[in-house]
DNA sequence: GACCCGTGGGG
DNA sequence: TCCCCAAGGGT
């Protein structure tokens, strides 16, 4: 691992935020403004979502809900159908029970340090040292995936970034690099270095701004940063989703609410160990696939008359429209819609 | 520390 | 098709 002269350090600061004043992406909606609201809302929906599919439900969201009042205000259904497709939903649940906390128990004053900031739910040591240096000027250095790419590079730091240990050895390697008079801008330097020059596939290091700090372009080695472990592959599930139909209404069943799609509606979902398990009108020749990051399902829809449980409904087109749906079950309805 | 939690895009 | 990736956090 490279250690830097506090010269080195200098002028990388220098070179990183020329760079960025010229070709950072300035006009990111986030960016306009250092509104902690702004800034925590854009924070928790880029969490492991990239930046292009953000951008049209932050621009919703923000239109909607523009204050941390509005979403404390806000019935959580309505936060939930502005996130609806984008995944991981217990961040908006958090999210707004963030916002509750600050407006009722804080008043409305913002935690404004990173260690306070981390109180709140669903903010973590990336988050929290994100706002704390965007909003408030804190000097912490925000390690999240782009952090861990470029600095592995940079530094040659051989941590499995899998791990959960090698968050405080970058945190400790960058901590004394981060710019003491712009922290936000630092961060978020690193950030566009890391989505455009600095990339996970097909880095462009040759054209770098910091290309003369890349100890691992230098020594030819670049493709061994970052080190990390592989993750396991999901695990393949099968599935009778129940089609009953009465007076055009359909079939849904609530969720429990803990667990994957937590207290999301979908089509009752009965797991089989094979197609021969299935019982009644079969409908559809192949099934219907959805991937998650820990499973795989395949999907049959079966049309069958059902004794109706305590967490099943018949919905009709205007209550499910209303309802925040997960992906999936709108993929079950645009395949059920081939049938009918 | 290991596992869980969504979705869409790209090679 | 399959695998990896994308501004992580909770349990």
């Amino acid at each position: 691992m490279e250690i830097w002269s506090e010269q080195t350090i200098k002028d990388f600061r220098r070179t990183l935020l020329d760079w960025y004043d010229q070709e950072g992406r300035a006009t990111l909606p986030w960016r306009l403004n250092h509104e902690p609201y702004r800034v925590l809302v854009s924070e928790i929906m880029l969490q492991q979502t990239q930046v292009d599919t953000v951008l049209p439900y932050y621009e919703r969201f923000m239109s909607d809900l523009p204050t941390v009042q509005d979403l404390a205000y806000a019935p959580e259904a309505q936060v939930l159908k502005l996130w609806e497709g984008l995944g991981y939903y217990s961040r908006a649940r958090n999210l707004q029970k963030a916002a509750r906390f600050i407006v009722d128990e804080l008043h409305g004053h913002w935690p404004e340090s990173a260690d306070d900031l981390q109180e709140l739910p669903g903010v973590g040591p990336y988050t929290s040292a994100a706002i704390a240096s965007i909003s408030f000027g804190e000097v912490v250095p925000a390690v999240d995936g782009n952090a861990y790419r470029v600095f592995s590079r940079l530094l040659k730091i051989d941590a499995d970034i899998a791990n959960t240990k090698s968050r405080k050895i970058f945190y400790d390697a960058i901590a004394p690099i981060v710019d003491i008079s712009r922290p936000g801008d630092f961060n978020q330097a690193i950030m566009d270095l890391g989505s455009s020059f600095m990339t996970a596939k097909n880095p462009d290091s040759q054209n770098s701004p910091v290309r003369e700090f890349n100890a691992a372009f230098r020594d030819d080695v670049e493709a061994k940063y970052p080190v990390k472990t592989k993750k396991q592959k999901p695990i393949k599930q099968m599935y009778m989703a129940t089609i009953s139909e009465s007076n055009d209404k359909l079939l849904f069943e609530k969720r429990p609410d803990t667990g994957l799609l937590a207290g999301f509606w979908t089509f009752p979902l009965i797991e089989i160990n094979s197609i021969d398990d299935i019982e009644g009108q079969q409908l559809n020749i192949k099934p219907i696939i959805h991937v998650f990051t820990h499973r795989r399902w395949e999907i049959w829809l079966v049309k069958q008359d059902v004794d109706l449980m305590p967490n099943q409904q018949y919905l009709s087109p205007d209550d499910w429209q209303r309802l925040s749906l997960p992906t999936v079950q709108h993929k079950l309805l645009k395949a059920l819609e081939a049938f009918q």
